[in-house]
DNA sequence: GAATTAAATTGAACGTGTTCAAATTCGTTG
DNA sequence: CAACGAATTTGAACACGTTCAATTTAATTC
C-alpha cells in the first residue's frame, strides 16, 4: 500500500500526508502514551479525517511499527558508519547495543507500548513474527558485521548461529530496559557493560577443548531451531 | 470489592454469581481466545447483564488474573510433592519445568492473554513486580529445593544466585512456549530437553579452574542485581 | 480536453470495553 | 412487618479502534 507507485517521482502529496500522520502519532504517543492517544486526535492533528489514517496505516499499532522500522534503518546507517573502525569485539558489540539504547531513550513511552503489543504472538509487530522478518534480519546482519570485522575467531560450527544468538541477547537486554525504572536506565547500561564482558569472554573460551561438549550441545540445539 | 462482607457466612448468592461469571469467561476465553470473547457474551452466558461482570471484576483482563491467582497455589503444591524422590539434578529440574507446562497446557489461549498483560511493567501481575513477589519467591524456592536435594555441588560463590538464575531460565522457556505453535508445543519440550542438558552441564563445569574468571564475572553481575 | 480509471479522502456507522444513574433485591432494624 | 439502606443488577450511553460506501481529487487515455 502506497509503495512507490512508479508513475511520477514518489507521489509527493500522498507521501507527505503519510508523513504528517506518522509524525502526529509519534508526538501524541510520547505526550500521552499509546493508550491515551486516540486515532481521532492523531488524524485531527495531522489535518485529515479519521479514515485517512487507516488508508496509510493498517492499525494504531502499525503506526508504532512504522516508527520502529524507520528507526531500524536509521540505526543501520548509524552503526555501519561507527563500525568502520576498530577490531575489538567488545567495542563493536557495544557500538550496536548502546547505539540502539541511545535511539530508544527519546521514545521510551512509545517503545513500552510497542513491546506490550509485540509480545502477543498474533500481533503483526511481534519481533519473532513473519511481518517483521526484514527488520529482524537487518538487525542480525549488523551483528554478523560486528563479528566479521573483529579479531576474534569464532569456532566454525558455532559461527553461523552467533549473529542470531547475539540478537537474542540484545532482545533480552531490551526487555530489561523496558522494566528498568532507574534514572536514565543506568541499571540497563550497567547490565549491558557487565554482561557484555561475559559474552565476549564466553565467545573467546568457546574454542578451547574443555568447552567442546558444551559447544556441541549448543550448536545442536541452535541447529534444531533454525 | 466483594471480599467477604463479614455479615453472614460468605454471602453465598453473590459469591455464586461471581463464580458463574468467572466460569463463563474461562469457557469463552478457551473457546474463542481472549480478544474474540466479548464481555456481553460472557455476561449473557452467566445469565446476567453486562454491567454485572464489572461489578465483580474490574476489567476483562481482571477475569484472567482471577484465574491466575486461583491456579497459582495449585501449581506450587503439585510440584513440591513430586520433588520428594531422586537426586539427579536434571530429573529434578525437569520435574518442576515440565510440571509447569503440563498445568499450562489446558489453558493455553488464556495464558497467552495473561502474558500479554503481565509483560506490562505497570500491570499488577507483572512477574517481576512487587505485587507478585510472594509467588515469585515460592517458585524460586522450588528451584532451591531441587538443587539442595541433588547430588550436584554448586560452587559456593554461585550457589546463592543459582535458584534465581534457574527461575529466569524457566521464564525464558515459558516465553518460548507462548510463541510455540507446534502441535502440543513439542518444540518447547524439545527445547526444554536440550537446553536442560546444557544447563546441567554448565553447572557441573562451573567449578573447574578454566571457568573461574567467567564464573567470577557472572557472580559479580548477579550480585549487582540482587 | 473530455472521458475514464485510479488514488486519496471523508465521515457516518459498527462492535467493542467500560461507566453509571437508576431500578431492584435483600438483610437488618425499629 | 414496615421501612430503611446497602448490596446487587440492569441496560442505555460513552469513547474508542476500525470499516466502508460514498465522494472528491489526481492521473491517464483517447
Amino acid at each position: 500500500m502506497s509503495r512507490n507507485p512508479g508513475r511520477q517521482r514518489s507521489s509527493s502529496k500522498a507521501e507527505e500526508t503519510r508523513a504528517r500522520i506518522l509524525e502526529a502519532s509519534l508526538e501524541l504517543f510520547n505526550e500521552r502514551g499509546f493508550d491515551d492517544a486516540t486515532m481521532r486526535e492523531i488524524a485531527a492533528r495531522a489535518g485529515v479525517a479519521t479514515g485517512a489514517a487507516y488508508y496509510y496505516f493498517a492499525s494504531k499499532e502499525d503506526l508504532v511499527m512504522a516508527f520502529y522500522r524507520a528507526s531500524q534503518t536509521e540505526m543501520q546507517t548509524m552503526a555501519a558508519a561507527r563500525l568502520a573502525t576498530g577490531t575489538d569485539l567488545r567495542a563493536r558489540l557495544d557500538t550496536i547495543i548502546s547505539g540502539k539504547f541511545e535511539q530508544f531513550a527519546a521514545n521510551r513511552l512509545l517503545l513500552r507500548a510497542l513491546f506490550r503489543t509485540a509480545i502477543d504472538p498474533d500481533s503483526p509487530i511481534s519481533p519473532f513474527g513473519d511481518a517483521t522478518a526484514d527488520i529482524r534480519d537487518a538487525a542480525i546482519a549488523l551483528f554478523a558485521d560486528a563479528l566479521d570485522g573483529s579479531d576474534v575467531r569464532v569456532p566454525k560450527d558455532l559461527a553461523p548461529h552467533m549473529p542470531r544468538l547475539l540478537w537474542l541477547y540484545q532482545m533480552g537486554l531490551i526487555l530489561f530496559w523496558i522494566y528498568d525504572r532507574s534514572e536514565n536506565q543506568q541499571k540497563t547500561h550497567l547490565l549491558t557493560a557487565k554482561s557484555l564482558d561475559m559474552v565476549v569472554r564466553l565467545i573467546k573460551l568457546a574454542k578451547f577443548p574443555p568447552m567442546r561438549p558444551l559447544r556441541k550441545a549448543a550448536v545442536e540445539l541452535l541447529a534444531a531451531f533454525a
